[in-house]
DNA sequence: GTGAAAGCGCTAACAA
DNA sequence: TTGTTAGCGCTTTCAC
């Protein structure tokens, strides 16, 4: 009764779950090892058996058992990239563009959020150790104040590669665009249309690329010899609902800027709000070019001039050097190095 | 004192790659079974045991090989939802709350890219029965033309959540927005504030979503008894180019619609863009509804009203069910039903 | 050209 | 309460 009872479930679980290698070995009346190299197309399997193999994988829709692999090989055939905000558009094109190339090399990819939160990266990096993935793509959570989670990761032989927001004090390559330069131009862009009073919002965060962009904009005026006073630079949080109420009050004033940098989309779309609600008619007179990745900037009226990263081409890049250099297993990614990528400019003038 | 004694051990594994189990128990003098049972908490080991263990665990920060334990356990306590286009807005929200629901639960998500294309589909789902995931929530590629490889998964007792283009011909738990509803609303609109001629912009595949939103722009019309014509219904592809163009045709002719739903966001951009670019000043006379979820809407002038689907609720809500299913064993997700959260139509009027 | 057997790291049934 | 052992599915020596 109870034996029934057992093969009565082997039965049912030999239609319903997965076909092993075992199960195409027992049907073939091979050895498993032989159905193994077979699959992985191995010089000394008869051309007949890999033909008898490979027909009935096939017929069965066998699917190798990645863990199986995995745990054997000691690889996962997947890289691992680690974004501060999944929902960012920029971010969103990386990760597009790395997915294209591991796509073309056979790889997987798994995508982590850390929420711009060190504590949460730090998890997901720890977590990697458990052989998850084979490599790292990631973007600093924010300011780099810890940096021994990513230390850990590269003694454990997972190479890491940075973009965006790379890491200062640990070594391998880093992919940046022009932050700096990106921002230099579109001051100089301001400075040169006539504006006489320019802002420069910035997220209150010490994240490099914040940083570059701030010396950017400051570069533009000592270059021009343009003073710049204390209140010229502006730092927000993150609560985009007060950050307008702040820019409202900005463009309340009567000696209002009539020229704004913003450093982060969200900051220059709350400018554009916050202009866009001043009642007395200020929007055509106040130039504003923000870094963003919005495909909607031309449809605004006044026109946005924008500094767009070239995020696909980051992301394909970092993937690209990664997996050659998991291929050839000879790559040196401990070696500091910085790429950089330029932004493009876009600039954008008013019809009226 | 303690501390410098875990930091030595720590130091004598620092060249080896992992440390696994079988290395804390040999430091500890315990069996791995017991570790084993200690990191799991299991009852029948005694605390001091347990604390012994945990505390070495932490210093040599321990991570369990994630390839071993799902080869044992036969669960991976991943799940991984398919999407047809990762960089489009409204998944990615969809994306976050299936994430944030995963998070809380202590599960893994991976993200798949179909692309829009259903080979692109079938090779995910099959390549899934690695055992790379316990569940799937997914949103068709394409059209239904093949739900094998759905059935197949199934068959397989992997789960699968549909959401936003769901499968007719599979039996699941399906979570969709009120699209006709929401198309009629949208329609209504347009023709309470006194549009004459309106046109609905649809994309040319046939699949759910579109539909349900033809037959609420119809059905409006049927309603209010307001004629429609055959050239009132546009099909567009996917060349945004060819899109705009063609729409600027229409609105230079002299009986040129003055309403519009656009049934994807890009479609209501395309037309956006092609109001903004006729010469003669049309833009403030047609009025524009778009299922849209960009966050600039409100900038745009002439304002576009939109109708935004509540994305992340619909991803939390899938993850919500799929989770407490996979909890308590129980649940059959072969239960056919569907569950409708509403659209959200914010109706934005020229101030001009 | 093919088979037998070991072992990747983990958990659980069974022993003690 | 702890130890012994088997085995998840796969690849890879080492035999033959």
């Amino acid at each position: 009764m109870h034996i029934y009872h057992l093969a009565y479930l082997y039965d049912a679980r030999a239609d319903m779950s997965e076909i092993t290698i075992k199960h195409l070995a027992e049907k073939l009346n091979l050895a498993t090892s032989t159905v193994s190299r077979a699959l992985n197309d191995s010089h000394e399997i008869s051309d007949k058996t890999k033909k008898r193999v490979i027909e009935l994988a096939k017929a069965l829709n066998f699917q190798p058992n990645a863990y199986a692999r995995g745990l054997r090989e000691q690889k996962s055939k997947t890289i691992g990239i680690i974004v501060p905000d999944r929902v960012n558009h920029f971010f969103n094109l990386v990760i597009e563009g790395v997915e294209t190339v591991c796509r073309a090399h056979g790889y997987s990819l798994i995508v982590y959020n850390s929420y711009e939160d060190v504590a949460q990266e730090k998890k997901i990096v720890y977590g990697l150790l458990g052989g998850k993935v084979d490599a790292v793509v990631m973007s600093l959570a924010d300011e780099e104040k810890e940096v021994e989670h990513l230390k850990w990761l590269q003694e454990r032989n997972i190479p890491i590669i940075f973009f965006d927001r790379i890491a200062q004090n640990v070594k391998g390559s880093k992919y940046v665009t022009n932050d700096q330069e990106a921002a230099y131009i579109g001051t100089k862009h301001l400075l040169e249309k006539g504006c006489k009073k320019t802002v420069f919002l910035g997220l209150s965060n010490t994240s490099i690329v914040g940083m570059a962009r701030k010396k950017g904009f400051i570069q533009a005026h000592e270059e021009l010899e343009i003073p710049l006073s204390n209140s010229s630079i502006l730092e927000f949080g993150h609560d985009d609902v007060q950050n307008q109420a702040i820019l409202e009050k900005l463009f309340y004033k009567l000696d209002r800027p009539d020229g704004v940098l913003a450093a982060a989309e969200k900051l220059g779309l709350s400018a554009y709000r916050a202009l866009a609600k001043t009642k007395i008619k200020v929007p055509n007179q106040v130039k504003v070019v923000s870094f963003t990745n919005m495909q909607v900037a031309d449809l605004l009226n006044p026109p946005l001039s924008t500094i767009a990263q070239p995020a696909f081409d980051l992301g394909s890049a970092c993937a690209t050097e990664l997996i050659k250099g998991l291929k050839d297993k000879k790559t040196d990614f401990s070696l500091d190095k910085k790429i950089i990528i330029p932004s493009v400019f876009t600039a954008r003038e008013s019809s009226q």
